[in-house]
DNA sequence: GTCTATAATCCGATAGAC
DNA sequence: GTCTATCGGATTATAGAC
């Protein structure tokens, strides 16, 4: 991994880790190792930098998200695999905790691949709800709203566990709706 | 509203919007019209007063919520007019914003409050859950993680308006997990 | 490409006059 | 109580040597 790759990744962890406002240039050269003058040469500034660093995360949420939505079984399976992935629940959403940042939310640049990973999501939840439809499930619901309502509980869920400091929350918040979602009496 | 009222409330509006790391104690002095001698004079510091504006907060958040979640109907008519309150979507829930903050999460004194608030609802929430199953409501729902769904719904619902830039994906996914919970075929 | 030096500004806080 | 002055350190760069 060059150095321009380091100063990219060490981003998108503080950026997980503190936000836009949080880090500063200074923290992320001393994370990634490299000298001022190599992180100016490399990046106009800090939002530059943060900009490549935002949209390797949304493309790697995505690549993601999609495995499991497009792998095998029923639509509600794919969807409760979805839910049940793998995740470092108390460090939260690498994406959604960018929307609480005044400054990211404040640059047309930096926000467009938060707004585009989460229209991504919805739609993609949506065609998949609406693929199990098709298959008898999920009857009499509306595939948008729907969506929405899982991916809303997956973000708030990690507010949830990060509010507490336990996962307990998050993972309450998943088996809710998809008890919701699967056991429709 | 005395100085000190002042330093509070300019405190609660500045970490609304641009949280714990975002805001400054001169940005505060500004807000509030009053000089770096006052605001020391009446807070030790930035974290002093911080707590003193979560915890007045917190207090207003949960006295909101128990007004509808205490009010005349049934269980879900209740839930669905906590849920349709109206609110500044688009700036986001007070107090969900602050797990963001890494500051926030790490001084256990300004944590408690955001702590409280979460427990507190859902407990609040299960209750109403709980009241409603009596009344042949939610059946064979789980009161304890669907009040964790409700809670979650919300916290997500604020962080899918704000990635768009509009307040359609928290009525979408307000409008999901309401058709969940109460239109059970 | 990477390094060090320098700079203007802001940060959170203290001191002391009024 | 409120004000201004001041502080040491951090921030976000730029300049220029190597």
């Amino acid at each position: 991994m060059d150095t321009r790759d380091r100063l990219i990744e060490s981003t998108r962890e503080l950026l997980w880790e503190r936000g836009y406002v949080g880090t500063s240039p200074k923290a992320i050269q001393q994370h990634a190792g490299a000298g001022q003058g190599s992180m100016y040469h490399h990046f106009a500034g800090k939002p530059e930098l943060a900009l490549a660093a935002v949209e390797r995360t949304a493309e790697a949420l995505r690549t993601q998200a999609d495995a499991e939505l497009s792998g095998p079984g029923k639509a509600s399976e794919r969807i409760a695999a979805y839910l049940h992935r793998e995740r470092e629940i108390l460090r939260g959403c690498q994406i959604g905790r960018l929307t609480q940042d005044p400054e990211v939310m404040g640059s047309p640049e930096l926000r467009r691949p938060v707004e585009e990973t989460f229209d991504w999501l919805r739609n993609r939840l949506a065609e998949v709800i609406t693929e199990g439809q098709a298959d008898g499930e999920f009857t009499g619901l509306d595939p948008a709203a729907t969506a929405a309502t899982v991916v809303a509980t997956l973000q708030g869920g990690y507010v949830l566990a990060r509010a507490s400091g336990a996962s307990e929350g998050f993972e309450r918040a998943v088996e809710g709706v998809l008890n919701l979602l699967v056991r429709r009496p």
